[in-house]
DNA sequence: TTTCTTGCAAAACATTTGCAAATCG
DNA sequence: CGATTTGCAAATGTTTTGCAAGAAA
């Protein structure tokens, strides 16, 4: 973890991704930076935002669909994304070690991150389904 | 896995992902096909690649850099990528299933599909590395 | 002063779309 | 015939680049 140098631009990056829940992309943080008396240009974010995460402060996500998302979370972390949706969850339960080490024996690799990326239905979608099929669902 | 409509585009775009050892990704595959002669619009293969992918034909990956990545391996596996050189090998250890479970519980999600994408430094460019420490190195 | 960072517009990619023509069932 | 698929070019969306001007070390 090296030295940060901050910038206000970098800081004011850093300040949406950290307040967002929502894992936004590029272009929502843009607009929260306007929505903030903000205006930086476009490579101004990008940079700030690919900068912040060669540093380790911001971790970039991308989640299958379209553009990168970014998360300010630093504890490890997985994300699960509802098909139905597109709702992104936290998953805090750490992959097994084990599991890693038997990567790491079996490819030959060091392993230095671990991406994962889960999709399934979510409970609210799942209660949707549900409530479709019984008969006062209408 | 429903029936599959193979049209003459569809089958040489899965020709092309299935002899492929190397994860391809769109325009390398518009290249392969017009190296065996085929000559198809930009749309068509991707219409293709998208088809089939829902169709579970092929996989999708977004490995983090740039374009996807297209693999035609129906055996559930994961991959990991080395951070020096690219390569992209293929894990075929399976994700323990406790620990999907306690993600579901933990999530009340019912996953569907777990991706995992591993980073980390292959043998070849570790064995570089260590070269360029010792004296006969150069 | 030397290096890094910003801002802007343009470029570079990756992927999708609209629509007419061709093909399939 | 009716539905699906193809081909093309143009549009869209995301991210990067080139370069001049500005700020920081």
């Amino acid at each position: 973890m090296q030295k940060i140098h901050w910038t206000p631009q970098r800081r004011a990056v850093y300040e949406v991704v950290k307040s967002a829940h929502d894992h936004p992309t590029a272009s929502m943080i843009i607009d929260r930076l306007h929505a903030r008396g903000h205006r930086f240009a476009y490579a101004t974010v990008y940079n700030s935002l690919r900068y912040l995460a060669e540093a380790g402060v911001i971790r970039e996500l991308r989640l299958g669909e379209g553009a990168s998302r970014y998360d300010a979370r630093n504890e490890e972390h997985q994300h699960i994304v509802c098909e139905r949706c597109g709702t992104i969850e936290e998953v805090f339960e750490p992959v097994p070690a084990a599991w890693q080490k038997t990567v790491e024996a079996n490819t030959g690799f060091v392993v230095t991150e671990t991406q994962v990326v889960l999709h399934g239905v979510c409970p609210a979608c799942r209660g949707e389904a549900l409530r479709a099929h019984t008969p006062e669902a209408h």
